[in-house]
DNA sequence: ATTACACTCGTGTATATACACATTTATGTC
DNA sequence: GACATAAATGTGTATATACACGAGTGTAAT
């Protein structure tokens, strides 16, 4: 399913320069903003590390923006031009939608989505976490 | 659901010393001992780049060989250690299997299995290949 | 104040993934 | 046989992913 969403999303978005964890990414701080690392890993169930790795191209490319509460903590943010970004690809996004649900099946798609969220927040902090040490 | 995939199984078969990429691949080769890496790719839904890059951690562990048909084509195939890997790997497999599906959901799961078949193939050839020039 | 511990984050290393491009080899056409 | 074309594979580069480890920072106990 990784691939099968990673080949048709990918297709959508390549115009805009865009992969599939990107624009989830941008998604995610959007709805969250001034996050911190810890907290967005946690939130899209990805390893702390991965994320770190993940924010690289994204504030290269200028759409993201970390800035520091104390100097321990930092928040991650979308710049002016993310936000344009995402605009621009929010209607690419849902044919993209349209498109995996042709594919896969249009009514169990909803249903798999809300049966892997709770998946999900039945295994959150049970395994995933980068130094599992205390 | 990659993620999700990614942590239950992978812990399961860390005692192995063997990924969930590493371990469907290896049953995949045992399936169809002697295939080709465009033929195995295929069959995996995966670039063909990619195969060629997940071989060769299978190739240094020792469980996997590849051999020459003609000067062009390559035919990939077990090793007696990679025969025995496997056997030793399928209690701990059906273990993981038997989780995920308490997870995600019993009766879902094989129904969930038979769509993205359906899909994958619905898919295979329309966008699946490094480079697209005819 | 010191000290111990918990929290927050990044880097090194290894694998997984795919696209663009290059290379080599077979095959079919004339 | 020569030559164009198609087929099979690998490499360079970039991203995605996670684990082990290390470094700095806040907080609470003494």
């Amino acid at each position: 399913m990784a691939r099968l969403s990673t080949i048709v999303y990918d297709e959508a978005l390549r115009p805009l320069g865009l992969k599939l964890t990107q624009y989830s990414l941008l998604i995610n701080i959007r709805e969250s903003d001034a996050v911190s690392v810890t907290e967005l890993s946690d939130r899209m169930m990805m390893d702390r590390t991965t994320l770190t790795r993940n924010l690289a191209p994204l504030r290269k490319a200028g759409w993201v923006q970390v800035g520091d509460i104390d100097r321990r903590t930092r928040r991650i943010m979308l710049t002016d031009e993310g936000q344009a970004l995402l605009e621009r690809a929010a209607p690419i996004w849902e044919m993209a939608e349209i498109r995996v649900r042709e594919v896969i099946g249009v009514e169990d798609s909803l249903e798999l989505r809300d049966r892997l969220d709770r998946a999900g927040a039945r295994l959150k902090g049970a395994s995933l976490s980068s130094d599992g040490r205390k």
